[in-house]
DNA sequence: TGCGAACCGTACCGTACGGTACTGATCGGG
DNA sequence: CCCGATCAGTACCGTACGGTACGGTTCGCA
């Protein structure tokens, strides 16, 4: 058995003490930005060394990248799988989702890693993107996917194709405010109106989708 | 007067000169990204030397910032204020913006700048971002308005808050496609997609906004 | 106690960028 | 015909980054 296997590990086959080296590099991140992500700066926030950290991940993209699987598998969604669903539970299932939506995109490292992903989208194939859409996106894409099956199952929603119906509740709830954001808006000042637009998307999805009168 | 009046300028106070300079400098971005964009990049593309790059624009940012602008002067969006508004020619009219707004926004030359800006967005207090959406988003936007309070005018749309009614068309119609491309899904397959897609945003849109039964 | 692996800290190398300085050519006006 | 301004082309400088190499130290293990 290889020492490595008994290592405390940080979700990703990787040992605590690389995921601690992750977490600083995240850190780094959200405060300065891309510029601030330099290999020397990781390696003297983490008390490091740079050649530890070309040992662990090849190099700065694979380093990146391990940040953003590192990041995915610590916001794992928990689906409450609410039975018994009546148009009221239904109604804040929904309501729960979007601003935890809101909440997800407005959150610094969410903002970082997609501002990262984005700045390399023409040089690197959209590897990033990719893996940010895969392991970001997909999560949270699932549990609305399910309460939305959830919700037609029981008679409260009407849908033929539900990407359609996910695409409009996830246009409704984010609008542009994901992009505002991402080019630097002020998110603090935002975030008090998150409940209020969560009702409302909400409201306009059910007036859509929904079976109630 | 001044010799700089007499010549033929660009929209923005810049001389022609300039302008196709400008023009180069945008190539390079859409072509390779902000990493292409060097100066010496851009003086060799456009046959001209640093040292006028930094007379003209005063450094990187600055000649970003035209850029932005340069991009911004040519876009100018023509609103078609059409007289004697019915149902048809509203859903008609909705159906044209929302077109455009896809067009637009997955335009590459749009997605090169966007991607600039929010690459920078943590290293520059988010200039280059609040100038965008100045000199972008804000164009469109009052388009958009102007169609919405015609057809409120007209008896065909009901909505208390115009910036809410415009923000669930605007998310209805683009959802997450925009940050889709800005992460580097490919833009080409999408577009074939753009008029289904804004047909049914604007159908939800007039039963979640419009009078007619 | 001695060995070897892992690792920190740092020095180092090649490269590429932003920005400046200089040279020579072109061109319009007196 | 000459003067001054503008500009292309290039050489140059300081800096900072990605990646590598090396000496010294700790720690698990036999």
């Amino acid at each position: 058995m290889t020492a490595a296997i008994r290592e405390a590990d940080a979700g990703e086959g990787l040992t605590e003490r690389q995921g601690a080296v992750l977490e600083q590099a995240l850190r780094l991140l959200v405060d300065g930005g891309e510029k601030a992500l330099t290999t020397a700066g990781i390696a003297r926030a983490a008390n490091c060394s740079k050649e530890s950290l070309y040992k662990w991940f090849g190099d700065r993209d694979g380093l990146i990248s391990a940040m953003i699987g590192f990041q995915a598998s610590k916001v794992r969604t928990q689906d409450v799988a609410a039975r018994a669903l009546d148009a009221e539970s239904l109604r804040g299932n929904l309501v729960t989702f979007a601003k935890d939506l809101l909440e997800v995109l407005a959150g610094d490292v969410s903002l970082a890693l997609n501002r990262l992903a984005i700045g390399q989208a023409s040089r690197d194939g959209s590897k990033l993107g990719h893996m940010l859409q895969e392991r970001g996106r997909r999560q949270i894409g699932r549990r609305a996917a399910a309460l939305l099956e959830a919700g037609r199952k029981a008679g409260l929603l009407s849908f033929d194709d539900a990407d359609e119906a996910y695409g409009a509740l996830y246009g409704l709830v984010v609008s542009d405010w994901h992009l505002k954001m991402l080019l630097g808006e002020e998110a603090g000042e935002m975030k008090k109106g998150f409940s209020r637009k969560a009702e409302q998307a909400v409201s306009a999805f059910l007036s859509l989708y929904g079976t109630k009168r």
